[in-house]
DNA sequence: GTCTATACATCGATAGAC
DNA sequence: GTCTATCGATGTATAGAC
């Protein structure tokens, strides 16, 4: 009874304290972290982090882990593939920034992490790749290719693509601060709704890559 | 003649440890950065990095701001307003994306810095947008709006647009070496040409963005 | 297991000779 | 202006009592 194996109910201490550092590798990255505002944080000494982990870099390899795991398996959404591309395309869309809005802070941290060298992500993220197979980048690089050649929708890489869609929908959760700040100076807003504007990015982000900019030609079926 | 005020010349010691300050601090952020390492990559004294700078907060300062200004003047690129709409946001893509591929380490940088509570960025970025006035999102958000209003693009929200096309142009360059990795799996490929798929990249955003997906119907007058 | 106290390393900053 | 040497603060890690 003085350790709980089936980890379902209340949370280990180690749980507690990988929680309290994932909060702070996160947001300081690994050298702004200090192992004594993560012990704080947990509720605990600093001593007790080296007594359960031997040292900084084991707890953080441990947090990138698990961080990467938690975002990926969220990202990894089930396609619904049995319906049109345009409703994969949308529902692709929908859940990639509602998994984003939900950690808005993971995709910064995992950038940082790789422009700091980054092999334990690399190595991480190939072990990831093997074992969830990378159903979804996979999947959505075959159906891609499949419409496109089928010439059900314009001709277009496939990673070229998703690089396209992976991008609208991060780009406002990392510079979030700065597009508030122009978007005041060239049109100032008292009221601004974050959750509308979400909302409205998701449908705005389907919108100009489905169907782009340019008007369409009247049907002539009209 | 014992210093350069013109500043044309050879550089000044201050801009020496300047640029040295700068590649570091891009690289490593604030709180990995050592005064060391800058002092080292100036080739001087770590003393003297005090000397001619009392702090280190002091040369970060100095860094922000001209990292700053040296990027966004040079996403600031003169938009030809006299041609059509879609040469406009066809310039537009290929200018952010070559400002981009010329300073790659900087975006990441800058919203790393944000991030980082980031009083600094938005207070310089603020005195900035006042004094370069913010032409190019400025033009732009007009430019959209008028298209938009017009009926002879499909009507969207400029900012949405805005963030959607900054988002495609920038997130290759921060998650490089993840969107790499994943291509890896997903289609094995030997020969990655970097600077063609950079290439490859300024045309598919432009072409999704404005044409989008969908297969258009066949033109009545074809 | 959990704490206090402290050792040990690193880093920013300064003193002082040249 | 430029260097060496060193201080003082901070941060990681450990020792040892309980």
């Amino acid at each position: 009874m003085e350790e709980q194996k089936t980890g379902g109910e209340d949370p280990t201490k180690e749980q507690i304290i990988l929680e309290a550092a994932m909060d702070i590798f996160v947001e300081k990255g690994w050298s702004g972290a200090r192992m004594q505002e993560i012990a704080d944080r947990a509720g605990i000494n600093k001593a007790l982090l080296h007594y359960y982990f031997r040292s900084k870099e084991n707890i953080y390899d441990k947090i990138i882990e698990s961080v990467l795991s938690r975002f990926f398996s969220e990202m990894n959404q089930e396609l619904q593939t049995d319906q049109s591309f345009e409703q994969v395309i949308r529902q692709f869309i929908y859940g990639v920034v509602a998994a984003i809005n939900a950690n808005p802070r993971i995709p910064m941290f995992i950038i940082s992490e790789l422009s700091r060298g980054g092999k334990n992500v690399q190595g991480i993220l190939a072990s990831m790749v093997d074992q969830y197979g990378v159903s979804l980048p996979q999947r959505m690089f075959a159906l891609i290719r499949r419409e496109s050649e089928s010439g059900s929708i314009r001709p277009i890489d496939p990673p070229q693509l998703m690089i396209t869609l992976l991008g609208s929908c991060l780009f406002y959760f990392v510079a979030e601060p700065l597009v508030i700040e122009i978007l005041n100076h060239v049109q100032p807003q008292a009221d601004y709704d974050r959750a509308r504007f979400i909302e409205q990015r998701k449908e705005s982000i389907f919108d100009v890559i489905y169907y782009g900019l340019k008007a369409r030609e009247e049907s002539p079926n009209a």
